[in-house]
RNA sequence: GGCCCGUUCGUCUAUCGGUUAGGACAAAAGAUUUUCAUUCUUUAAAGAGGGGUUCGACUCCCCUACGGGCUACCA
């Protein structure tokens, strides 16, 4: 039982990665860490119909962008048991499922789908659960019912088929769940699944066992969805013989909607004002936008953050982790068993924390980028850029909220917060700009201390009380009612400009 | 409908039989800050219901209710 911890991630692409399949990655990613183990990304794209283009590399992309890096897989360098995409894998499945079928543990089925439906009618029709199970495939057109000669004759033919697993008509399948406890279902219950489909691929549940085996998988953490196809799973183990090299299984709770119930799912984030995916994804062919928490002005080390402690939690009062600290302090033991609801507030407040981490050098590129999209030529110092970044960093709590909080550094306002005006502007005003027009001009260094002193002076000249002018003095330099200290303002835009600003707000106001 | 899983403040959660049921986000109030935002202090806020087991249950068992998942030749 002491085999080197491996564990996968193994979504399929059917579209863009949804962020609860971002946390089971993450999950996976940090057990794998903290035992030492490997991580990786296995590509299930057994359903050829339900292909996307683009949706593997934005899975890849997103995981990337994250710091969830896997050892082996797809996007990631291939390692000893490539490939790892499933269809790449396609012979090797068939020579599985004939080693259960020649071991009576799977049959051919050659039912079309007027012979299930006829079934699942006929069933419903007199009360019974409507499943191809042990009591019911004795009446379908299956390789149990169908004469040798006809069997043979319908493969020779190429009649179509699929491979349904025989399982036993009535047995408790018990297995222990890492975050459950154990669980038990019967057979009675199930169906006889379909492990071969008459395409030639597997079904999810061959392949992801068949592989799991192969790719020597010790743990399958995946998402509750996964619960009742488990005990299927675990007889396919048995089926194979490979019973004491059947990994562990932890089902995870689900993310669920922040309103009401349910599963959180794609239509939620766009409705409700936050992204269920990690980056931006357009719909190939309904070109409908999805969008994501990268542009939505996330930090990936938050989205991290957060999404670790929905289902998760340290035991301890400690919130913030970094990516390395999690993977110290995660056990699936103090995975909680109940589905969590996202909280907008709290990963704000996460993504917060994180941008304020930040250092000025790295906040300047979403300034920067604010920058030129709003003023296409501009060339603003990259000191300047700097130091506003410094000033406005603790007043917002997304990256892509730096610009509207710092426009006015760079674009002279020109309307004012009405309400200020309305109750700070009098007729004494006017010969208070003047003044400090004058005082301002004087200053050799304009620093904030000096223009600060200046203002002072002339407030004191005009017996005006700093009380009554200063909140009126920021609407007149940024337009808004709220920022950053005035004077560090006033020292960044520079003399020239605080000036002009005076200028313009007395042509506009007095 | 059937099967399975779940249920502590509005939300995320702590508690692994004995606590004034703790923390965080959000909310409210106050203080600081020229403003906004911060920061600090304080307040309000929870064991779904009913039975057991036990000296003692949020914690263990059963029932009910509610919520969720699954029930395809989808994953």
């Amino acid at each position: 039982m002491d085999r080197r911890v491996r564990v996968r991630f193994a979504p399929s692409p059917t579209g863009p990665l949804h962020i609860g399949g971002v946390r089971t990655a993450l999950y996976n990613y940090l057990y794998a860490k903290k035992h030492g183990g490997d991580f990786l990304l296995r590509i299930e794209d057994t359903d050829q119909t339900r292909f996307v283009p683009g949706a593997e590399e934005y899975i890849i992309e997103s995981l990337k962008w994250l710091g969830i890096e896997a050892v082996e897989g797809i996007g990631f360098g291939d390692g000893p048991h490539a490939p790892y995409r499933q269809s790449e894998r396609k012979p090797m499945y068939r020579e599985y499922v004939m080693q259960l079928i020649a071991n009576g543990m799977a049959y051919y089925a050659f039912d079309t789908a007027e012979d299930l439906e006829g079934m699942r009618e006929r069933l419903k029709a007199s009360n019974v659960d409507a499943k191809y199970d042990a009591i019911t495939r004795g009446t379908m057109k299956n390789s149990l019912t169908l004469s040798e000669d006809e069997v043979t004759k319908r493969l020779e033919n190429g009649d179509a088929y699929v491979v349904r697993f025989k399982l036993p008509r009535k047995e408790e399948v018990k297995f222990h769940d890492e975050i459950r406890g154990w669980v038990s279902f019967n057979t009675s219950q199930m169906d006889d699944k379909v492990l071969f489909k008459s395409d030639g691929m597997p079904t999810y549940h061959l392949a992801n066992v068949v592989d799991d085996y192969l790719m020597e998988i010790t743990q399958v953490i995946r998402g509750e969805e996964w619960l009742p196809s488990a005990p299927l799973h675990v007889l396919l183990y048995r089926a194979f013989g490979w019973e004491d090299k059947m990994p562990k299984f932890a089902h995870l709770p689900l993310l669920l909607k922040p309103e009401g119930n349910g599963k959180l799912s794609k239509r939620d984030g766009d409705r409700l004002g936050f992204p269920v995916f990690p980056m931006n994804w357009v719909d190939p062919t309904t070109k409908e936008l999805s969008s994501g928490y990268r542009e939505a002005g996330y930090l990936p080390e938050a989205v991290i953050n957060l999404l670790a402690f929905l289902g998760w939690n340290p035991g301890t009062s400690q919130e913030i982790f970094s990516l390395e600290e999690l993977a110290e302090a995660f056990s699936l033991e103090r995975v909680s068993k109940s589905g969590a609801k996202f909280d907008q507030n709290k990963a704000k407040w996460f993504n917060q924390q994180y941008v304020r981490k930040l250092s000025d050098e790295a906040l300047a590129p979403y300034l920067q980028s604010g920058l030129n999209q709003n003023l296409p030529d501009n060339s603003v110092n990259p000191a300047t850029i700097l130091k506003v970044c410094g000033l406005v960093k603790e007043k917002i709590s997304f990256t892509k909220e730096i610009w509207d909080y710092s426009s006015y550094f760079f674009i002279a306002p020109s309307t004012y917060d009405e309400q200020v005006v309305k109750k700070r502007w009098n007729e004494k005003i006017p010969a208070l700009l003047d003044n400090l027009i004058e005082n301002f001009q004087n200053i050799d260094s304009f620093i904030h201390t000096e223009i600060e002193q200046a203002y002072h002076q002339a407030l004191e000249k005009q017996g005006i009380l700093g009380k009554d002018f200063l909140q009126l003095f920021r609407v007149i330099l940024t337009g808004v009612a709220g920022g950053p200290p005035l004077f560090e303002i006033a020292e960044t835009i520079g003399k020239e400009e605080t000036i002009s600003r005076i200028k313009y707000a007395l042509t506009k106001l007095a």
